[in-house]
RNA sequence: GGGCGCAUAGCUCAGGGGUAGAGCGCCGGUCUUACAAACCGGAGGUCGUUGGUUCGAAACCAACUGCGCCCA
């Protein structure tokens, strides 16, 4: 079933952190015996184990799902990475919380399926390649269409998928068997099958529109693939005739203008609706009209009009009939009027400008911001173009996406977020779909020699004979990656996965993309999937948004600001899990996550705190086994109010993580771990183990199960997030297989004991109070000094041993001299300081704690005196302040009798 | 220009009608037998500004200022 080689090879390096040299070849995790605090080296290395333990799971087939299980499925799509791509810090941030919910889901019996694949990315490779040939001095041209798709082939096969690899560093647990590329057979047929419905169904037409342009990729572009900034430019007034000024920030078009057009409503120019006026320097007779569009307000009130290079003028030319006329090239330059031909767009400008400056023809010039769209891909500015494209018609489709969020058959997280899907596909322009490539899916139309148009479905032949040629445009690579959740299962065949698996159960992906990409799926999911039925046509029940990762500022990583990080560095200098848990726990719901090294630094000091509270356990023989319950009132195998208490504390930190997970808070799922681990179970709980398990016998056995207890629960819990550093722990822990396949702990609420978690605040404050008077003494926190302790007694009769061990205060023998004492409560402490007592630092801290005291007593005075307040605010709150008066009173009173006590200076 | 969001400790962020929390950073002290990637103690905020609602506002409302994002 395993590869022996590779096999051996992972039991190797297990050997080198776990086995502690033991001969016996099958390693801890199938059970070759008691785990042994030799097992584990005194700090987490992630390098030695992290590779090992990744093909070990895969081995296994952990990853793998079971299209006919009777468990629920729970399936989360890849938002599928661009074959050109490799792991930046966000797909890592993604990849973390989608592998955070399956690791759960699979740990709770679910069925779980991560699909793994890529897209194609036209643009994007086919760039590569090009680039790539061109080093050859060979052009796509040169090759021909059919050698360079086999071209792109091949480089796929050698370079593309980089980011797979880097998946398996991060600890993806992604079903390798089932990976799916946009461009494979099963799905360009899926492809092919929707295209032909569509079209059909007449959601697919060719028509001659504005597209965005761009001169350097030569292909058309969605709205979504342009990006607006605001640059500056120059609003340039150009006279066209005696009394007609138009203002534009793009001169060279005005060899293509048609008309001039004007408000209907402004008075000013009445008398000129219906004339004409002579362009500049073609001398052509253009129109001026009258349109509801112009505003009066800018400018001068009157625009020039350029059909074929504006899409709104594209809008006025059609309402008023004018022709559209285009003069420039796909490269962006100008192919009418002899001076002007052939140079570049942004060439011509100063040149048509200067033109007419000769003629006088220049009224104003002066700066102007304006918004500017730029290629998505390569920035270059976008060209609007008037070309045949093809289009989805999205109107009855993105109201299907709506509604489907409006009557909650898909929810989205956070529910804040909705407003900007609503925002967007109640108003959504038709999709283009068509570009000017060569990689991606052809469109599967022929047109024949007599004007016929025939759209072929994958199982039909397409016509053939003298005259029949296929379109020559590619399809967006968005429209493949709309059919995502269910195409990589198999669809349009009627599979077991896709019956298992579809609808998925939640799509987790950037708010940045929610138009992008979550649109197209849920248009195109409604649309193949309708003979589900509404509720099963939907894509995911669910979409979980996340949002961008940023630098420790808060600044936008990228390249050129030159503070990107390769997250794999990351990876190398702290561990997976280190980067992992500092993503999760840095994920709050919709927002933006700023992440620096220090941070993931941190991350990997948890991680070995984990560690090395874990070695610690093993060396005092924790173990996982039967626990006494809290009712249990022997006096030898009950458990203690520190077992209580921490157990109280885990099982409910385990009921908030369940609760933070179902609604997607990763960030508080992360903090509740972290405070549990580090603040409570380290610094306390252990602390206060090391008494019992001195003591021996019953005691220390009791502990030992507590101990094994509370870290079996936690490292399960925190194995979502950090999976590599709670495999080895837990395996070594409870010599099980894996905790990748363990059972998600059960919060159990009979364990919820509110006296022990009191107790043990109590105990705590006086732990704290005793050792600030330390530090205010000067004693070193090492050094063990005699004291005496008065009044422990209630919730702390019995803990004398433990409070002594936690805050250093010997027994004190005969020779025992009181020379300062500290009250705490009930509990008074007298130390024997050999008379070094610092009396200052006293009278400071008790003077210090006095103003406190007093100020919160005035504080509650002041409301009790309201009689507004007693009379409106609620019972319990005017309770809540009579308590806070009657203990701030008696505080006062003992800070300032142990003042008094205090020699005089 | 339209829409949305955010302003809380030095930094990055939680919180949310009963006068503040975390991580990191900072200061002082410790190699105390799991961990110096650690331990112990400590300092730091009139919660952007101005009004309003309320017994009570950092929280709710309004305006303003600043920042960010999306769309034109």
């Amino acid at each position: 079933m395993t590869d022996p080689t590779r096999s051996a090879d992972s039991i190797h390096t297990h050997d080198s952190i776990g086995s502690g040299g033991s001969e016996d070849a099958t390693g801890p995790d199938n059970g070759a015996g008691p785990p042994s605090e030799a097992a584990l080296p005194t700090a987490y290395d992630p390098a030695a184990v992290e590779a090992p333990i990744y093909e070990r799971w895969v081995e296994r087939g952990y990853f793998e799902a079971d299209d006919t299980s009777d468990k629920p499925p729970f399936c989360i799509v890849i938002p599928p990475p661009n074959v050109t791509g490799s792991l930046h810090l966000g797909h890592a941030f993604e990849h973390t919380l989608i592998d955070a919910l399956m690791r759960r889901r699979r740990m709770q019996g679910y069925e779980a399926l991560w699909m793994p694949g890529m897209d194609h990315a036209g643009i994007a490779t086919q760039n590569v390649v090009e680039r790539e040939l061109a080093k050859e001095g060979i052009s796509r041209h040169d090759l021909g269409r059919e050698a360079f798709v086999e071209k792109v082939w091949e480089w796929k096969e050698r370079s593309g998928g980089m980011i797979l690899g880097q998946m398996r560093r991060l600890g993806d647990g992604v079903a390798w068997s089932r990976e799916r590329f946009t461009m494979d057979d099963g799905l360009s047929r899926a492809v092919q099958t929707i295209f032909k419905r569509l079209y059909d169904d007449e959601l697919i037409y060719r028509a001659e529109r504005i597209i965005n342009w761009c001169v350097r990729c030569h292909t058309a572009l969605s709205d979504i693939e342009v990006e607006h900034s605001d640059d500056e430019g120059t609003l340039t007034s150009i006279r066209y005739g005696d009394e007609v000024i138009v203002a534009t920030t793009r001169p060279e078009t005005m060899l293509g203008d048609t008309a001039v057009a004007v408000n209907p409503d402004d008075e000013r120019y009445q008398h000129l609706i219906g004339t004409e006026v002579e362009l500049p320097l073609t001398g052509r007779k253009i129109p001026i009209i009258a349109d509801a569009h112009v505003d009066p307000e800018f400018g001068s009130g009157m625009v020039k009009v350029t059909p074929a290079h504006d899409p709104n003028d594209f809008e006025i030319g059609r309402r008023h009939n004018l022709p559209n006329m285009t003069v420039m090239d796909e490269q962006g330059a100008i192919t009418t009027h002899g001076p002007f031909q052939g140079l570049d767009r942004f060439e011509a400008r100063p040149a048509i400008v200067d033109a007419l400056r000769e003629q006088g023809r220049i009224v104003e010039e002066r700066r102007h911001m304006r918004p500017v769209g730029h290629c998505s891909r390569c920035k270059t500015v976008v060209e609007p173009r008037l070309s045949l494209q093809w289009w989805v018609r999205v109107g009855p489709l993105a109201e299907a996406a709506g509604d489907a969020v409006r009557d909650e058959r898909v929810a989205i997280h956070p529910k804040s977020m909705e407003s900007r899907w609503f925002g967007w596909v109640d108003d959504m322009h038709d999709w283009c779909i068509s570009r000017q490539l060569w990689w991606g899916h052809r469109i599967p139309v022929w047109y024949g020699p007599d004007g016929e148009v025939v759209c072929v479905g994958p199982d039909d032949e397409p016509p053939s004979g003298e005259g029949w040629t296929q379109d020559e445009d590619v399809l967006d690579t968005w429209f493949s990656s709309a059919l995502w959740p269910f195409s990589t299962l198999g669809w349009p065949d009627d599979t077991d996965a896709l019956a298992k698996f579809y609808p998925n159960q939640v799509l987790v992906t950037g708010y940045d993309i929610l138009f992008f990409w979550v649109a197209r799926m849920m248009m195109f999911g409604l649309y193949a999937n309708a003979g589900n039925g509404p509720e099963r046509a939907i894509p995911f029940s669910t979409i979980a948004l996340h949002g961008m990762v940023r630098d420790q500022h808060g600044k936008k990583m990228s390249k050129s600001f030159g503070n990107a990080v390769d997250p794999l560095e990351w990876m190398d200098t702290y561990g997976s899990d280190a980067l992992r848990f500092t993503l999760a726990r840095g994920a709050n719901p919709g927002v933006d996550v700023p992440i620096g090294e220090d941070w993931v630094q941190a991350s990997r000091n948890f991680c070995n705190k984990l560690w090395n509270a874990t070695r610690f356990a093993l060396m005092s023989g924790a173990k996982v086994g039967e626990l006494p319950g809290n009712e249990q009132s022997d006096r030898l195998t009950s458990l203690s109010m520190p077992d209580r208490w921490i157990l109280s504390r885990l099982h409910t930190t385990l009921a908030e993580v369940d609760a933070y997970y179902e609604d997607y808070q990763f960030a508080k799922a992360c903090d509740a771990l972290y405070h549990f681990a580090w603040d409570e179970f380290c610094d306390w709980y252990v602390e206060l183990a090391k008494t019992p398990l001195n003591t021996g016998g019953d005691a220390a056995e009791r502990t030992r199960l507590v101990l094994g207890h509370v870290l079996d629960r936690l490292l399960r819990m925190l194995h979502p997030v950090t999976p590599f550093v709670t495999e080895v722990l837990w395996t070594t822990l409870t010599g099980a297989e894996s905790v990748v396949v363990a059972p998600w702990p059960a919060a159990e609420t009979a364990r919820t004991d509110a006296a022990a978690e009191s107790g043990v605040v109590e105990l705590q404050r006086l732990v704290t109070e005793i050792r600030r008077f330390r530090s205010d003494q000067g004693l070193k926190p090492g050094q063990r000094v005699a004291a005496r302790l008065d009044g422990v007694t209630g919730v702390l009769a019995g803990h004398e041993a433990e409070i002594r061990s936690l805050t250093k205060l010997n027994i004190p023998d005969d020779g025992f001299m009181s020379t300062a004492s500290v009250t705490v409560g009930d509990v008074t402490v007298e130390l024997d300081l050999s008379g070094a007592v610092d009396v200052e630092a006293e009278r400071k801290r008790l003077t210090k704690d006095l103003g406190v005291e007093r100020k919160a007593l005035e504080q509650s005075e002041r409301k009790l005196g309201n009689e507004q307040f007693l009379a409106k605010a609620p019972e319990t709150e005017v309770e809540k302040v009579r308590a806070r008066k009657i203990a701030a009173e008696s505080e006062i009173a003992r800070l300032e009798a142990q003042l008094e006590r205090l020699a005089p200076r």
